[in-house]
DNA sequence: GTGCCTCGAGTTCC
DNA sequence: CTCGAGGCAC
């Protein structure tokens, strides 16, 4: 996933429901949507240049165009031409380097993120759910909730433009989809044109799904043509929708529910109900047990309701969605990193099965961290043939949680074992249960290793951790190639053709090893000066793929510094952690400026200045700090990453996308007790404004937002002589920017 | 010190 | 997707 797409995304959500951007595809963001016209002969002078850099770079060696600008004007152009399928063209440049390998769909990238959603299980969820969101917006009134069942399909994104389709994405990763218009063309629940009531831009949101009947009848016909039969009727809709001949899909029963939105360019109605109601009065089906709520009790009752009904549907579903009814409140509430503050999944409960356990095998994490996965009689659980699940760690074996706690009454797992199996939220395998009467008398327990199986070296497992990790770091193969399979993963590097698959295989390569990031980077150089076994003339390969690979490699030299910081794989330092550095330190040199300043000595780092300034970001704590110095003061770890640097053209992190908020780049600290906001929606707030909140004021704050009762901090803002408002004011300040569809 | 809220790191199957 | 735990508010 593109993280910071994602977080951009949600934050801006409610901005681009009024229509006014488009942070989904910042690459066409300044282009006029309505206009084709442009588009055509934009794509047509992108065509040419970056058909013409392709030669230049290739052919003569003399680029013309910098890394970054020959990629930012690709990226436009695969924008472009995934919002205008209309015009692409397979004599495109992007045609040629653009495709995902052995895939014939294009990409589109989803004008507001396609998100997931939080899961409730119990009814304890759901209460909770509901005090939360309470408690968020600091609301006691009526709190309306839509309750409607969660169909089992696929999602699927349709973007109508002047009420015409002009394309239809899966959901993908949630920022990036994939190309299915031509395929739902012949769906009879997708209508291809909006009355004229609709507003101009609309992208819909909707589960793509079969019937029990159409499923049914569908494997009879597959049967009697000998073709392969399909496991559920989901695995049949999505087999039946990205069949690459669009014509074998029209042949397949598909329908579709619409239930959601992204971007608009006017808001269809002040509730969920309301919007719901609109696309239904559009043409499109709406589900009937959808329902208005106004409590968790209303909501666990139609649940109930719903839960009976299921097997009568006719159509798969696997919980019950509830949405807060109030749109205005919803933008309030606002999202997560990837899932909505106002919305969770009550999932039924989880289908369970007895079968054999097998082996126990372990597997090496690229923090060397040692993962038990259970090896099992193939088993049928949910629709779906389960032969691995996950065993957590030695804890989980032994039968306790690593707080001590005793799991499954504290019976531990043992080779030979009966074990029941569900899908945890219909998707990972777990074991639930074990049998004990049905234990072989011989079976032993489990004994964890206590050296890793990949490289040999003791594999330690720290007081309070719950995992044994192995010591070996880059020396244990196992996590070296896992390190290398993250440095080029989604939110990383992202090289296009260079996945987890191909690390593995270059990795070994005699020839051409990819051991290091570095390595990555000098691949095209050494290919062209070994005399032998160049990498066209290897099976898989040829040609074309080579050049695109090292077209997607060079591509990826100018990378940004919060991507960069992710990629690394420190421990602790992920996402969220990649880009906070980023956006305090701005510039590659400026960390390592930074961190180069900090003694090696933990002992002596508490009171060093950079130290201080480190520390003092908000969400980075001593443990990551202390992480991200153990690498970069690690002197072979240091030498790999100044290998890679050497290759890469380091960009500053995307601008926040403020729209001249009054508060972006500030720093407010909130104190006192606020009566309007909560804290929680306050802080926020002040974020998706491009404020950085902070806990105490200091000479860098520059508001102080004091409610009643506040004390020191108000002493200190008058110190510091920083600028003080009570709640009103801030509110007053910050109004322009949170009027909210 | 305790209790949220997120994030990070692990995993499966198609 | 889930669990453990880091980071911070109370």
């Amino acid at each position: 996933m593109p993280p910071k797409l994602l977080i951009s995304i949600g934050r801006q959500g409610a901005k681009v429901q009024n229509g006014t951007n488009d942070q989904g595809a910042p690459d066409a963001a300044n282009f006029d949507l309505a206009n084709a016209e442009d588009a055509s002969a934009q794509i047509a002078r992108l065509r040419s240049i970056v058909a013409a850099a392709n030669i230049a770079y290739h052919q003569n060696d003399a680029p013309d165009l910098s890394d970054a600008e020959y990629d930012a004007l690709k990226r436009r152009l695969i924008a472009l031409e995934a919002r205008y399928p209309e015009l692409a063209s397979a004599a495109s440049p992007t045609a040629q380097v653009g495709a995902a390998p052995n895939d014939g769909f294009g990409k589109i990238t989803h004008a507001v993120a396609m998100l997931s959603l939080e899961n409730a299980f119990a009814a304890e969820d759901v209460t909770d759910f509901e005090a939360r969101i309470r408690s968020f917006l600091s609301f006691g009134g009526d709190l309306a909730f839509t309750a409607e069942p969660k169909i089992d399909g696929l999602s699927l994104s349709l973007r109508y433009e002047n009420r015409r389709l002009v394309s239809a994405a899966t959901r993908g990763d949630g920022a990036v989809g994939e190309n299915v218009t031509a395929n739902v063309a012949h769906i009879a629940d997708i209508p291809q044109i909006l009355p004229a009531q609709a507003p101009d831009l609309v992208e819909l949101r909707g589960e793509v799904y079969m019937s029990h009947a159409d499923f049914a009848a569908l494997n009879a016909r597959q049967a009697q043509a000998g073709e392969k039969t399909f496991a559920n009727p989901r695995n049949a809709a999505a087999g039946s929708l990205r069949q690459l001949d669009a014509s074998i899909t029209a042949a397949r029963p598909l329908r579709f529910f619409a239930y959601a939105w992204g971007a608009l360019s006017a808001p269809l109605a002040g509730t969920q109900s309301g919007a719901i109601e609109k696309l239904a009065e559009f043409g499109f089906v709406t589900n009937a047990l959808t329902k208005i709520c106004h409590s968790p009790d209303d909501l666990l009752a139609h649940y109930a309701q719903i839960e009976m009904q299921r097997a009568d549907l006719g159509y798969d579903i696997d919980g019950v969605v509830y949405k807060v009814n109030d749109l205005s409140l919803q933008a309030r509430l606002g999202f997560r990193a990837t899932t909505p503050r106002w919305a969770i999944a009550h999932k039924f409960p989880a289908e369970l099965a007895w079968t054999h356990l097998l082996a126990i095998d372990i597997q090496v994490g690229r923090t060397g961290a040692l993962s038990p996965v259970a090896r099992l009689a193939p088993v049928t659980v949910g629709g779906v043939v389960v032969s691995n699940a996950t065993l957590h760690n030695e804890d989980y074996i032994a039968g306790r949680s690593s707080r001590g706690e005793p799991i499954r009454d504290g019976r531990d797992l043992r080779v030979g074992d009966w074990v029941q199996v569900y899908r945890a939220g219909d998707v990972i395998p777990k074991i639930n249960d074990v049998d004990l009467p049905r234990r072989p008398a011989d079976a032993m327990p489990y004994q964890f290793p206590e050296t890793c199986p990949e490289c040999g070296s003791p594999a330690h497992r720290e007081a309070g951790d719950s995992v044994r990790r192995c010591t070996g770091g880059l020396i244990c193969p196992a996590q070296a190639v896992e390190r290398l399979k993250h440095f080029v993963a989604r939110g990383a590097f992202d090289i296009e053709g260079l996945g987890a698959k191909q690390i593995e295989m270059f990795f070994h390569d005699p020839l051409l090893s990819i051991k290091t990031p570095a390595d990555i980077f000098t691949l095209a150089q050494r290919d062209a000066a070994s005399p032998l076994q160049k990498l066209k003339n290897r099976e898989g390969f040829g040609e074309t793929s080579t050049a695109k690979l090292f077209a997607a490699i060079d591509a990826r030299r100018a990378i940004g510094l919060d991507r960069l910081i992710f990629a690394l794989g420190i421990r602790h330092a992920g996402e969220v952690a990649g880009s906070l550095l980023a956006y305090h330190y701005g510039t590659w040199p400026a960390l390592m400026t930074a961190l180069d300043a900090i003694p090696a000595d933990p002992e002596l780092r508490a009171g060093n200045a950079e130290w201080a300034e480190l520390t003092a970001i908000d969400g980075v704590g001593a443990v990551l700090a202390n992480s991200l110095l153990d690498t970069f003061q690690n002197p072979t770890e240091r030498a790999a990453i100044d290998a890679l640097i050497v290759h890469l053209h380091i960009q500053p992190p995307p601008a926040r996308q403020t729209d001249g908020s009054p508060v972006a780049g500030k720093t407010v600290v909130f104190t006192g007790t606020l009566e309007k906001l909560s804290r929680a929606e306050a802080k926020a707030q002040a974020e998706r404004l491009g404020a950085k909140v902070a806990g105490s004021v200091s000479a860098k704050t520059d508001i102080l937002v004091a409610g009643p009762g506040a004390g020191s901090k108000l002493k200190d803002a008058e110190k510091h002589g920083v600028q003080v408002l009570d709640e009103d004011a801030w509110i007053a300040l910050i109004a322009p920017k949170t009027t909210l569809p």
